[in-house]
Formats: structure tokens, sequence, C-alpha cells
DNA sequence: TCTGGGGTCCTAGGACCC
DNA sequence: TCTGGGGTCCTAGGACCC
């Protein structure tokens, strides 16, 4: 059996183990630049406001003031909060995959009786890091997802799926089945397999044709047959991003290449983390069309790096002549970011770098660098190419929370 | 007139996830 | 006027290799 333990309303609930006054109150945490809901409280759910509403609209509506609370989302505390959790699970379990940051499949030890073993799991959780969470049992990861629903409306919070499904999953709509999307959805539809029972049960050959070997897979595990790989998710990444939307939309080159060469250094980072080395990058930039709702007017560049690195000066060297040709003179930019692909562990480039005397010398500079930015606070160190004035397109997060955890400046205070 | 088969690697695009 | 960010997997097609 496998068990999928799945933090409530999670970012909120972050917000909550710091600020109890948010307890029992509608809250919702808004995305980067405050632009729509994200996670909404129980409270905010039951008034009916969807996920990913914009928070312009709601700002418009009619509601008594002060009703609804809104905060913007701090990462920082989420990630941290996230690393409690998922250490605490390691402690009770004999694996686990952390699938993204508010959950994580378990693996219980053999003889557990699993409706206690769950309830201990979120007894801790919520004991030591403060958060509440759901725990679904069932023999493959896309019925432990759906275990994990049921679990959530159950005051226990906990459920294990063992006996026959075919009654839940004549319940379920197949568009509630982890895997299947809006598009897969309708597709569906139209082949007259509406319940998650109807996906079960529809033929190979039909599943095959509207949605590939995925689709089959998703059937077959909810037939009980495992058909995920076990996938470690703390592996090192395919490709690593840093692109955002700009506070305030941008009309001058100086201000799209800096935007540029900051989210490269960021990107980098997280590089350096994984002792990994980019083997080059897509860099783009994403022009303001007016009521195009973000969507389209993306421009893109390849740059291939001389050699895979992971120093942030090599990075700027090589992109800034490419990524000139995105601007365009009297274009509005709203977005800009940068992907870097080819990725590889450190080791196994630089037996085959013939310049690899250099590479070690960025390589120690940007490990101080990172180790002085760790810990004096971000942007301490930094190439001028990322601006050194205030940085007008910086995003907007108006209601940001203090970082309780990570920040020695920001903890606590108790009168 | 007749023009193989099998493989890898890369990229772009689509779909999905949280 | 104002709608996020960071990933994964699969597929098809092209380039290239023997």
């Amino acid at each position: 059996m496998i068990g999928l333990v799945d933090g409530n309303n999670f970012f909120v609930s972050c917000e909550r183990v710091f600020n109890p006054k948010l307890i029992g109150k509608p809250v919702a945490v808004l995305s980067n630049n405050d632009g729509c809901c994200v996670s909404r409280s129980n409270e905010f759910k039951a008034l009916g406001i969807a996920m990913g509403t914009p928070y312009f609209q709601l700002r418009e509506r009619e509601y008594p003031k002060g009703e609804l609370i809104f905060l913007s989302s701090n990462f920082e505390l989420y990630g941290d909060m996230s690393r409690r959790m998922i250490s605490v699970l390691r402690e009770m379990a004999i694996e686990v995959e952390q699938y993204s940051i508010d959950e994580a499949f378990i693996y219980p030890p053999s003889n557990a009786d699993l409706e206690k073993y769950g309830c201990e799991v979120r007894e801790t959780v919520l004991k030591w890091v403060g958060l509440p969470c759901g725990v679904g049992f069932a023999q493959t990861k896309t019925l432990a997802k759906i275990a994990n629903h049921i679990a959530k409306k159950l005051s226990s919070g906990v459920f294990v799926l063992d006996q026959d499904s075919t009654k839940i999953l004549s319940d379920l709509s197949a568009g509630e089945v982890w895997g299947v999307g809006r598009r897969l959805t309708l597709k569906l539809k139209a082949e007259k397999i509406f319940t998650a029972k109807d996906l079960r049960d529809a033929d190979d050959e039909t599943l095959r044709r509207i949605g590939g070997i995925t689709l089959l897979r998703t059937a077959q595990e909810l037939r009980g047959i495992s058909s995920y790989e076990e996938r470690d998710y703390d592996e090192d990444p395919e490709s690593i991003t840093c692109s955002r939307t700009f506070g305030e939309q941008i009309t001058d080159k100086d201000s799209l290449m800096e935007s540029i060469a900051v989210f490269t250094a960021q990107a980098a980072v997280k590089l350096r983390r994984h002792s990994m080395l980019a083997s080059g990058c897509n860099v783009y930039a994403q022009l303001a069309i007016p009521g195009a709702a973000g969507r389209g007017g993306f421009l893109e560049r390849t740059v291939v790096f001389p050699r895979p690195t992971d120093a942030t000066n090599e990075m700027h060297a090589a992109i800034r002549p490419i990524a000139e040709s995105l601007f365009i003179n009297g274009s509005r930019y709203r977005k800009s970011g940068i992907t870097f692909f080819g990725l590889e562990k450190e080791g196994r480039a630089y037996q085959s770098d013939l310049f690899s005397m250099e590479k070690h010398e960025a390589s120690k500079s940007y490990a101080a660098i990172d180790k002085l930015n760790r810990s004096f606070g971000a942007k301490k160190v930094f190439s001028a190419s990322e601006g050194i004035g205030p940085l007008k397109w910086q995003m907007k997060r108006d209601k940001i929370s203090k970082r309780a955890t990570t920040d020695w400046r920001e903890l606590m205070t108790v009168k």
C-alpha cells in the first residue's frame, strides 16, 4: 500500500502557524505580483471563490470591508515549512517520495494498522510542525490521491481505500482523476467516459488513441496496477527556470537586460545548489498585449554556452549579446525569463574540460559569493549588470508576512 | 525500374501537475 | 488597466550514424 500525505490549504496553513488571528477567517494567499488566489482557507472556499480568481476582481466585489484577508506569497516560509513536514515523514515511514511543496507519497511499515498509523502521522505533523494534513492509502498512487481527497472530508483526516473501489469511482467524475486535465476530460466525454469508473473500465485501444500511453497508465492505476515508475522527486532536475511578470510593464532596454541578468543569476544559484552545469539556455521576453490575458507575444532566443558552466559571469557574457535582440524599440514588456537546459552533474564535465583550472577558480568564487548572499541576505554581492538602483520592474508583494523560520531578523516576537 | 533498417539525439509543442 | 511560477512526460519529426 502507498500513502499520500497532503497539506490542507498549504500556504494558508503555513501563514496561520505564525499568525493565529487568521484562524477561522476567510484567507487567501496570492500568487506573485499579487495576481490571483493560489491557496484558500476553508472559510474562503465556502464563499464560492474559485482557485485562480484574479485579485483585482475580488477587490471590486461587494464584500464587507475587511471580511476577506489577502496575503502575498512568502515562498521562503512555505519552502522551509515543507522541509520540516517532509523530515517528520522521513522519521515515520519506510520511504518518502516528495512530490510537490505540500505533498509526499509514503511507504508505511509492513503490518502497520493503516488507519491507526495514518492518524499518528497526521497528529505528529500537526503537533511538531503545526500543519494540518490529510492521509490516504491505496494500492497505487492514483488511487492514493483519491483516498486522500476522501480523507480530507473526514473528521479523522485519514482514509484507507482497500476494499473494492467501484462505488467510489462511480461517484467521481473522470476529470477529477490525477492526470486528467481539461482537454482530456472533453475528449473522454466525446467517448461517453464520464466517471472514474468509466475510465477504469474503458478498453485500452480507445484510451491509447485519445490520450496515449499516459492515459492508459492512469486507467491501469485505477485498476489497482501500479504503472508509475518509482521516481525520486528530490533528484536532480532536467531544467531550471527563473521568470517573473514585472511589477509594472517596462519599455526600456536597460530594464529588460537588467531583469534577464537578475533571473540568470538566480537560476545559476539553483544550478550550483545541485552541483550542476548548464550547456545552454532559452531566454525569452513577453510583450504586453492588451486584452490577451497574459498569453502570446513571446520572443525567444537560444544561447549555447561556449562550454557547460555554472559561473554567472560566463553566462552573462554569452547571453547579453543575444538577449539584446529581444528588445524592440517602442514595445511594452510584461515578463521575461530564462531556462537552463542540457544539465549535467559537475564532476562528469569536469574531466572533459580542457580549461578545468580556470573553471575551478570560477566555481570557488561563486561558492563564496553564494555563501555571503545566504548569510547576509540576497544580493549583497552581485554583477553590476543586475542593476544597482531600485529595480522598477520588481514584483509587487504588498502584503507579505515575515520569514519567521529562515531569517533571524524576522523572528516572531512574544509580548 | 529498382533505392534498407535500425538506432540515437535533439527540439518543439502539447498536456498535465501543484 | 490589473490574471504566477516551476516543473514533468510524451510524441513527432529532423539530423545523423552505421
